[in-house]
DNA sequence: CTTCTTGTTACTGA
DNA sequence: ATCAGTAACAAGAA
């Protein structure tokens, strides 16, 4: 599951490729994937090139240079977009061994760029999407999205005033993008873990000690996440198709019935809030 | 066979 | 207005 560090992974590495390059082709395999029709999409595309790419949240932002148009793609649950260059045919016939094939029966995308790389876009339940969108769209979707949680925006004093006067759950209002944008449910739970809080909190009782706590996990968890380029489970991966290696550093997700690492008195119990799975530690997490 | 999973939106009802 | 709950989307794993 993308989240925030997931998605800056791929976006740093798509930077170092897919900018500046022509491109020579669309293949549009799934067309509800793609929220524009086919004809336009690839009529915009073809000949230009990418300009800029950007994450916002979990959103990916690609412009182009000549159209006046954005590309918004958001990756859901299993999306993947994979940068592949042109596969190289070793003398005699065979490719090599090590070459890796990223297209398969769950590509529903992909951009040929002219000089024979590629981009492919794989999403295996077909949650994610792709849309042209107009800069007045984008600045329309950008105002929906909330404060990005490692930006200096976001400071404890930013943060608390975004809880005060809320009644809500905490972890429905870490989930809820149009408040902080990026967190999903790994590191929602992560965060909680390292500061200690119940994910049954209501935010109207949380102190300020607690609201410093876990201010400092967000930003904290996230950081060190996209330094392990992401956390793969099963289908993560970067633009290269490679898996993120921050799954050894989980405290609760993914670690139900596991002793806890911290206070080793209880297992990590998994329970359902604000209707999604959540994990967390009943002896050191109140 | 059924149930569960995940991100987001839409909808309903308190 | 605010908040919670649920369905829907698709495919695969258990």
């Amino acid at each position: 599951m993308p989240e925030l560090p997931e998605v800056e992974t791929i976006v740093n590495d798509l930077k170092k490729n897919i900018l500046k390059k022509k491109i020579s082709g669309v293949e549009i395999l799934k067309k509800k994937i793609v929220r524009n029709s086919p004809q336009t999409f690839k009529k915009t595309l073809v000949g230009d090139s990418f300009q800029k790419i950007f994450r916002r949240g979990k959103y990916i932002f690609i412009e182009l240079k000549n159209a006046d148009k954005t590309i918004v793609v958001h990756l859901r649950m299993t999306g993947q977009l994979i940068y592949q260059k042109d596969k190289k045919i070793v003398a005699g016939g065979h490719s090599q061994g090590d070459e890796l094939e990223f297209s398969n029966k769950h590509t529903h995308v992909i951009i040929n760029f002219k000089d024979k790389s590629q981009l492919f876009y794989n999403d295996v339940r077909q949650f994610g999407f792709w849309q042209l969108i107009s800069s007045d769209e984008m600045a329309e979707l950008d105002n929906k999205i909330g404060i990005e949680p490692l930006s200096r925006e976001f400071s404890y004093v930013y943060f608390k005033n975004l809880l005060t006067d809320k009644n809500s759950n905490i972890k429905s209002f870490l989930l809820d993008q149009k408040f902080i944008a990026g967190l999903g449910n790994i590191y929602v739970d992560e965060a909680l873990f390292l500061s200690r809080i119940s994910p049954y909190r209501r935010l109207n009782t949380l102190n300020n000690k607690e609201i410093l706590s876990l201010h400092r996990a967000i930003k904290n968890i996230l950081a060190k996440a996209i330094f392990s380029r992401g956390t793969t489970f099963n289908d993560y991966v970067d633009a290269s198709g490679n898996k993120g290696s921050f799954l050894a550093f989980l405290n609760v997700y993914q670690r139900d019935k596991k002793k806890c690492k911290r206070c080793k008195k209880e297992n990590i119990k998994k329970v359902k809030i604000a209707g999604r799975g959540t994990r967390y530690c009943p002896a050191c997490q109140k």
